[in-house]
RNA sequence: GGUGGGGUGGCUGAGUGGUCGAAAGCGGCGGUCUUGAAAACCGUUGAGUGUAACAGCUCCCAGGGUUCGAAUCCCUGCCCCACCGCCA
C-alpha cells in the first residue's frame, strides 16, 4: 500500500508515477471519498467525545447518589446519532481502504520507462553460449531419453502442467535444491527457515497477492479460506506482520526458504504449454530480506548478486535486465530479473526475479523497527527474490550440459549432491 | 474428535460495568552515587490517528451485541494451554 499522506499531499506525482506502470489512477473519486471520510469522521468523533464526557458525568453523579435519570434523558438520542455516523464511517473506510489496497507500488526512479519485457533494459550479461557440433534437444526430449522426465503419466495423475521425475534427473532436480539452500546460508548469510505450505488470507494480503490477483492462486475448498502458496514470499515475509523489530541491531534479517509453489496459471493458456518451463507447481529456493530503509537499494544489489552467483557455480550463462514500468509487478518498486540461457529456444528464460518492494508491503503488514535515532517505530523495507526457480535450473542444466549422445555432464558443485556422479545418462 | 482452562503493554501478571490506556514486578531508557561498573535510589517507558503544538478520537485476540457507559456482561469466530482419544 502507498503512503495515504503521500497520495494527500502529492496527488499529482502519484498520478505520474503510477502511469509509469501502466495503472491510471482515478483521483477524483480518491479525493472526494477522502474528503467525505473526513467530515464525517470529524462528526464521529465529536459525538464520541460528547458520550464520553456525557457517561463520566453520570458515573459521578452516581458516585455522588444524585438522581441521573434526568442525565440519562438528556443523552437519549447522541446514541442513535453516534451509532449512525459510526455506520457511515465504517462504510466509507471500508471504501477507502479497498481502492488503497488496489494501487500499485510507485516505480523508483530508476526504472525505464516502457509497457512491457520489450523494453527492459539489459544490464549486465555472463558467460558465453555454448557452440554445439550436434543436434540438441530441449529438456523435454532429453528428459524422455534418460527416463527422467514423465509428462504424460504426471497429467494421468493431475492435469497439464505437471511433471513426474525420476532417478538420476529426480536426484539432479534435489542437488539443486540442495546446493542453492547450502550456499545461501553456508556463504550468504541467510537464515534457513521451514514454513506452513498453506496460508491464509491476512498473509497474502501483506505481501500484495490479494485482493487483486486472487485468479493466480489455488484455494483450497475450506471454509477457512486457506490457499496454497505462489511464492516461499507469502509466508516468509508474513513472519514480521504485526510486529516491531525493537532491537535493530538484528537488521538486516535474511531468510532463505525452500518451497514448493503453486500457481494457477490462469491468463497463460497456451503459453510455454511444452515442458516444464511453465507449471502448476515448482520449486524455488526463495531468499527474503527486511532492512532498514536506506538500505534497501544496496540490499537488493546484494540479493541479485547472490542469486546471480548460483549461476555462475554452475556454469550457466545468464544476462540480467531491469524491468521497465510497464513489466513491474504489482507491489515491487524495483526489479532484475535474471534470465537463463535456454539453448533449445536460443534465448535468454527468466530463473529468478529481484525486487524491492520499499515499504509498500511492510505497510500492508505492518511490519516495523524501533529507529533508536527517533525512538519510533518506523516501516521496514522488504527485498526479495528467487535463488532460484528450480524446475527452470534444472531445465538449464540438462540442456546446457547435454552430450552428442543424449547424456547430461553434471557440474562439478553438484557431485557432492549426487553421490559423485559427473553424468546420468 | 471429547472435556476443562485461557487470550491484558517488550515479558510476567492484577483488574467489584464508571476518573482504566490499564496496578505491580521484571526488562529498556535517562539520572543520582562511583575512578569505572554493580547494587541502591529517583524519574521515564505501548500502538495508531490527529494538531503548528495541545486537545480529541481509536485500540486490552477478532467481529457483532447489551448499556448513558465495556478490558470487565452476552454471542460468534480464531488462537493457545492441560488431560483423554486417534494419528505420521
Amino acid at each position: 500500500m502507498l503512503d495515504p499522506k503521500f497520495i494527500r499531499t502529492a496527488p499529482e506525482d502519484t498520478q505520474k508515477a503510477l502511469a509509469l506502470k501502466g495503472y491510471e489512477l482515478d483521483l477524483q473519486t480518491l479525493i472526494q471519498l477522502d474528503d467525505e471520510r473526513k467530515a464525517i469522521q470529524v462528526k464521529t468523533e465529536n459525538l464520541q467525545q460528547e458520550r464520553n464526557t456525557r457517561s463520566k458525568g453520570i458515573g459521578k453523579a452516581k458516585a455522588a447518589g444524585e438522581d441521573i435519570a434526568p442525565l440519562l434523558k438528556e443523552v437519549d438520542d447522541l446514541k442513535q446519532q453516534l451509532s449512525e455516523a459510526e455506520g457511515q464511517l465504517h462504510e466509507v473506510q471500508a471504501k477507502l481502504e479497498r481502492i488503497l489496497s488496489e494501487i500499485p507500488n510507485i516505480p523508483a526512479d530508476e526504472v525505464p520507462a516502457g509497457s512491457d519485457e520489450e523494453d527492459n533494459v539489459e544490464i549486465r550479461r555472463w558467460g558465453e553460449p555454448r557452440e554445439f557440433d550436434f543436434d540438441i534437444k530441449d529438456h523435454v526430449d532429453l528428459g524422455a531419453s534418460l527416463n527422467g522426465l514423465d509428462f504424460d503419466t504426471a497429467s494421468k495423475l493431475t492435469g497439464s502442467r505437471f511433471s513426474v521425475m525420476h532417478g538420476g534427473v529426480a536426484r539432479l532436480h534435489r542437488a539443486l535444491t540442495q546446493y542453492m539452500l547450502n550456499t545461501h546460508v553456508g556463504e550468504h548469510g541467510y537464515d534457513e527457515v521451514y514454513v506452513p505450505y498453506v496460508v491464509n488470507r491476512e498473509s497474502l494480503y501483506g505481501t500484495g497477492q490479494l485482493p487483486k490477483f486472487e485468479d493466480d492462486l489455488f484455494k483450497l475448498n475450506d471454509e477457512r479460506e486457506f490457499y496454497l502458496i505462489p511464492t516461499a514470499e507469502v509466508p516468509v515475509t508474513n513472519i514480521l506482520r504485526n510486529e516491531i523489530v525493537r532491537d535493530d541491531s538484528v537488521l538486516p534479517i535474511k531468510f532463505a526458504c525452500h518451497t514448493p509453489c503453486f500457481r494457477s496459471e490462469a491468463g497463460s493458456h497456451g503459453r510455454d504449454t511444452r515442458g516444464m518451463i511453465r507449471q502448476h507447481q515448482f520449486e524455488k529456493v526463495e531468499l527474503v530480506q527486511f532492512v532498514k530503509p536506506q538500505n534497501s537499494d544496496a540490499a537488493l544489489v546484494e540479493l541479485t548478486g547472490h542469486a546471480e552467483a548460483i549461476l555462475e557455480s554452475l556454469g550457466l550463462p545468464y544476462r540480467t535486465v531491469i524491468l521497465c514500468g510497464g513489466d513491474l509487478g504489482f507491489s515491487a518498486a524495483k526489479t532484475f530479473d535474471i534470465e537463463v540461457w535456454v539453448p533449445s529456444q536460443e534465448k535468454y528464460r527468466e530463473i529468478s526475479s529481484c525486487s524491492s518492494f520499499r515499504d509498500f508491503q511492510a505497510r500492508r503488514m505492518k511490519a516495523r523497527f524501533k529507529n533508536p535515532e527517533t525512538g519510533k517505530p518506523e516501516l521496514l523495507h522488504t527485498v526479495n527474490g528467487s535463488g532460484l526457480a528450480v524446475g527452470r535450473t534444472l531445465i538449464a542444466v540438462l540442456e546446457n550440459y547435454q552430450q552428442a549422445d543424449g547424456s547430461v555432464i553434471i557440474p562439478e558443485v553438484l557431485r557432492p549432491y549426487m553421490g559423485g556422479v559427473e553424468r546420468i545418462s
